[in-house]
DNA sequence: GGTGAAACTTCTAATAA
DNA sequence: TTATTAGAAGTTTCACC
């Protein structure tokens, strides 16, 4: 994978739609001193770069009864089924990220939910997919640091 | 905290705002057969309530020269060292996670880095913090699901 | 609650520098 | 590459259902 180059311009802008994406073009070429148009051209060639894939909203999913998040790290019998168990997982609802991992799990992810008796029924979903030999739950007791915006600034400020 | 209660059509407009958060309310307006007012009105309601908290820009840190993620369990030698550690931990550059957490691990965190050698160095902070036992790493070799546009469904077809 | 239209703001592409 | 500009498009408000 290629490492593309952005200047200071654009990890300025990057950062500005990274805390909204709905900030206006006219407020960054404000701030940035350069014209909405050069904004523009700009974002659009890091568009087309792939470096910037998309936008989402960030939800309080709390605010929506999905207050519990876990973990769950998950052992296969043979790592040959990996690729299997995977789109099992894919088709349990509330399995919201998954990673093949080396070291202690074969796979590992997360699941959010609204509460214990809901994260176990689907925990027991993710035990009885086959090839699954045992898993292991870490729950959540808070959510202490989730920081994409400083990742970026981390990203720049590199040496 | 309280359950907000959506109904389909904000539901409908969250749904077109999670994949883009770009889209135009006046786009959402038509797939929808309301008034671009009223989209506009409902989003806002959304975000005086919380449930919409922000928005964000999804960036291929591949291409950005960071293809590592890691996921780091961290034991402490004692709980009642779990703030002082995550002040530390929110002091490490590319320490992009973190819960405190049961079971096997007291912190649970996620690192990105540019490689093996970038991580090691990450790694090798958490483990000097004090107050910190052992770490135990697990890499990923693949980010094989996440995607917050399914939650959003999974949440909305719950019985 | 919702609508439709007016007033305002922002986007975007073409042109020019 | 960047700036300017002007027409297109989107947002937001408000009087009225």
């Amino acid at each position: 994978m290629a490492k593309f180059k952005l200047d200071e311009i654009d990890h300025q802008i990057l950062d500005m739609l990274i805390e909204n994406t709905r900030t206006p073009f006219t407020d960054i070429a404000k701030k940035l001193l350069i014209s909405a148009g050069t904004v523009h051209v700009r974002v659009k060639k890091m568009e087309e770069a792939g470096i910037i894939i998309g936008s989402s909203l960030t939800l309080d999913y709390r605010k929506l009864g999905y207050s519990f998040i876990a973990y769950v790290g998950v052992y296969l019998q043979n790592t040959s089924q990996t690729k299997f168990v995977i789109e099992r997982l894919n088709a349990i609802p509330f399995v919201t990220v998954a990673h093949i991992t080396t070291g202690k799990f074969n796979i590992f992810c997360k699941v959010r939910a609204k509460d214990t008796q809901h994260a176990k029924e689907i925990i027991f979903r993710i035990d009885d997919i086959e090839g699954v030999s045992r898993t292991e739950t870490m729950i959540s007791l808070e959510e202490s640091i989730n920081d994409k915006k400083r990742l970026m600034h981390d990203i720049f400020n590199q040496l």
